[in-house]
DNA sequence: CGAGTTATTGACACACATCAAGAGAGGTGG
DNA sequence: CCACCTCTCTTGATGTGTGTCAATAACTCG
């Protein structure tokens, strides 16, 4: 029922604001003066919230990355989104959660409480305009997604996933995954063992080169073809 | 640019509202007496709006099902949804329209300027936030679109359409499928040809009965077994 | 250094795609 | 009303990409 997130940040973490890159709705936040966040961190593996819960909060990730999923009854699992430093997640409409949430590495959110959030859209049509522009950011995601799902080849699911994996960080073309090769394929609706031979066929065509096994550069030039194919 | 209706209804189609089973949104043109849609109607295969155009126009279906897709560059289609009697679609955020909508058979809708639309949420907060709410809602079929193509097998994939199509028909159990194969084919990731034969298979396992070919009635605690794995 | 987790690689199986042929259904014109 | 055409659907034979099962290698963290 109430809030489990466990450890807060040491008073060291400093002005949040100054990591963060906002993908979408970064102004609902600056509007509503009263809205601060109040910063806590959560361990690799550990969940923010469960599917069925009572959504009393939403999250922005200030460092570290978090994994939405649902199962199915047969436990495979389908991640629908990874969220990244920057991005909110959790603000559902309705009651519950549809989703769980875990953190992928140790990572640190801010947390706001969703009713004062509500009652503000309910008085502000500016507010409640934002809270459109997001949700309406997050169906352009889930329609991408299933683009990607019903319609790409292994190589170019993955192709996809890791462009836009290094436009969220930046676009520097070098980066080290957050997520692990299980993450990756419960995204991509792929097994683990295709992910891994589909890495090493990218390699072997140049598309990337991988130093360790979660850091890779890309070489876009040969990537991007594939992932439009 | 232009709107690109062709027929407008005669004069005996009496009041859609007597036919219409709204999904979602319905509140909002009720609050908004000054919108009462325009009728116009399209024939089966004709285009309602393309990718890319000027999103000027919000649809409601009246009679006759609408299906919205996109196209990869290899040719293949994601067919993202359908739109039955009483669905709204076409209303984007931005500019242009995302898809490419079509009608399935000759098509009765009711067209909304979205100008007047926007202008009331910029002014009113209860509009806003049923615009969140309808953007939530697709988001919802959006996110379940995906689950179906990353985790299911071809029956999974067909007996959870079949299960969605009947509810959206009132949940009789029989009714009679207004898309093509190759439309569910494109909607679920298969080809014409797996869809065909995994029809054949759930008609031998006993889960669905075809009277004519586009016809079906469903058993559906034999067919739900099969969604749900 | 050892133990557990995560990633890679190989051999094989299978579900779905592809290629191909034919059967129905619906429409049109004689 | 029937012959004919076209479009849709079904069914069969075969191919292939991805899944499954299994073994090993590479990390990670006490």
């Amino acid at each position: 029922m109430g809030i489990k997130p466990t450890r807060r940040f040491s008073p060291a973490a400093a002005d949040p604001r100054t990591t963060l890159r906002s993908i979408h709705g970064s102004g609902l936040f600056a509007d509503c003066p009263d809205l601060i966040g109040t910063p806590y961190a959560y361990a690799r593996e550990e969940e923010v919230y469960g599917e069925g819960e009572e959504a009393g909060f939403v999250y922005r990730v200030v460092e570290g990355a978090v994994r939405s999923h649902k199962m199915l009854n047969d436990g495979r699992r389908q991640i629908t989104g990874f969220h990244l430093a920057g991005d909110l997640f959790g603000f559902e409409q309705g009651e519950t959660h549809w989703h769980t949430a875990e953190a992928l590495s140790d990572t640190r959110v801010l947390i706001f409480p969703r009713r004062p959030i509500e009652r503000a859209a309910t008085r502000s049509a500016e507010v409640a305009c934002q809270l459109w522009s997001m949700a309406t950011a997050s169906l352009r995601d889930a329609q991408d997604l299933a683009l990607l799902l019903g319609r790409r080849s292994a190589q170019g699911r993955l192709a996809a996933f890791l462009i836009e994996v290094d436009r969220r960080f930046g676009g520097t073309g070098t980066f080290a995954l957050p997520m692990t090769r299980r993450d990756i394929a419960d995204y991509l609706g792929l097994t683990i063992e295709t992910v891994s031979r589909t890495f090493s066929q990218l390699e072997e065509d140049g598309a990337l080169r991988r130093t360790a096994s979660r850091r890779i550069t890309l070489h876009r030039g040969r990537l991007r073809p594939v992932a439009e194919a």
